[in-house]
DNA sequence: CGACTCGTTGATGGTGGTCAAGTTTAGTGG
DNA sequence: CCACTAAACTTGACCACCATCAACGAGTCG
């Protein structure tokens, strides 16, 4: 279930002739693709730098004993993940749909500095922000702000695909799948939103589920 | 409830006199101190460095609109706090009890940013593995993580002095006053902790804490 | 000593978890 | 292109855990 390692990622230096619909920056370094399910990395594994999503996505997660998992964050395309404390990463990476990334090493100097701790203060935010939703909102409630967060990252249309899967919804917001379906389907019959596909969402009204939200 | 501003707290520059039980270094800078339930920042203060804790405890939190209070974390002393992306604060940090504070101001330096960086990497990871607590943990294992962490950060001690309410610990692990209480209670009947005072809790049976938390 | 805050304990109910079908979607091979 | 299969998702019934409401006890300060 918890997606193991269905096939090697590829490795491709030839940047151009791969290079995502996105911006084409950096594209320099050479790109590794991964399917859906695949690990970027485990705990334990050596940490000597960061990620940048080409196109994709990913989810960053930990694992109790028996097999609780709780997904601490989502990256999307363009944003960037991996940087942790040590030489060791302490999380599981993976790839939640097929996704594109060039790792980037860290470099002693100044201005790179002041990048990664830009990098690690916005996280830290994330985290301490999806705490509050997590520790203190109801079902309704953690439904909402997620799908307001993902409006506002995928620039602000109403229109918005779910890269990843009902379980990884839920084990994001502290939720079981059947919780998570419920609401999304309560929210649907309120006209709240309008499903176009499993995966694909229309936030019909905006500043209801902002209501919702507190 | 949540605490107004009781008194202006206490700058003192000649530290030397006023300098606590604790370690000495640092001694230069004016120390602070705050009395319980003092206002350290608040979300829109200007953010311009990091503190120091010279002794007391800090809470950071935020407010939902109806008053639910999430503590994203607590610092103690000999740790560091407030360093947020930005030049405005989106928090509330709060002297938990009597709490002396140095403020240290960030410089543009390399080492001094590589210090900053680890600083904001162990409070992503920090927030990152309280997620794991509050969002996939029931009643006990969030209580006994809790105490885990304390005994942990008091320098491995089974005594722990807890300096902060049960409402704190609640609004902390996601909880309400009265379960954290009952909880408590229902660990003392089981013998795996031991009351010498209210909020002076003993850990007799630390690996069967270990093993409740999985 | 009285008033206040903080903490504990009890009774009750609601939200969301668990278990158990169904249903839809996507993927595979004929 | 369609049948078959497996995975993903939905929906329902039931129940447990924790929140809520309420009363009471303990500690503290004036």
């Amino acid at each position: 279930m918890h997606a193991a390692t269905l096939a090697r990622p590829i490795e491709i230096n030839s940047a151009p002739m791969v290079a995502p619909p996105g911006r084409g920056e950096e594209g320099h370094r050479p790109l590794t693709v991964y399917i859906a399910g695949n690990e970027i990395y485990g705990p334990g594994d050596e940490a000597n730098g960061h990620y940048h999503i080409a196109f994709g996505a990913v989810r960053i997660y930990r694992l109790l004993a028996d097999g609780r998992r709780q997904i601490s964050a989502f990256h999307m395309a363009g944003e960037s993940f991996g940087l942790e404390p040590g030489d060791r990463h302490q999380f599981f990476a993976e790839a939640v749909c097929a996704t594109g990334l060039r790792k980037v090493r860290t470099l002693p100097a100044l201005e790179s500095m002041q990048g990664l701790l830009q990098l690690a203060l916005e996280g830290m935010m994330r985290a301490q922000q999806h705490l509050l939703v997590v520790g203190r909102q109801n079902a309704t409630e953690r439904i909402g702000a997620f799908l307001l967060d993902m409006v506002e990252r995928q620039g602000g249309l109403p229109q918005i695909e779910l890269p990843m899967s009902r379980q990884d919804i839920g084990d994001y917001l502290g939720l079981t799948i059947e919780t998570v379906s419920r609401t999304l389907s309560k929210l649907r019959e309120k006209g709240v939103i309008k499903f176009h596909g499993l995966r694909s969402v229309e936030v019909c009204k905006p500043s209801l589920l902002e209501a919702i939200c507190q």
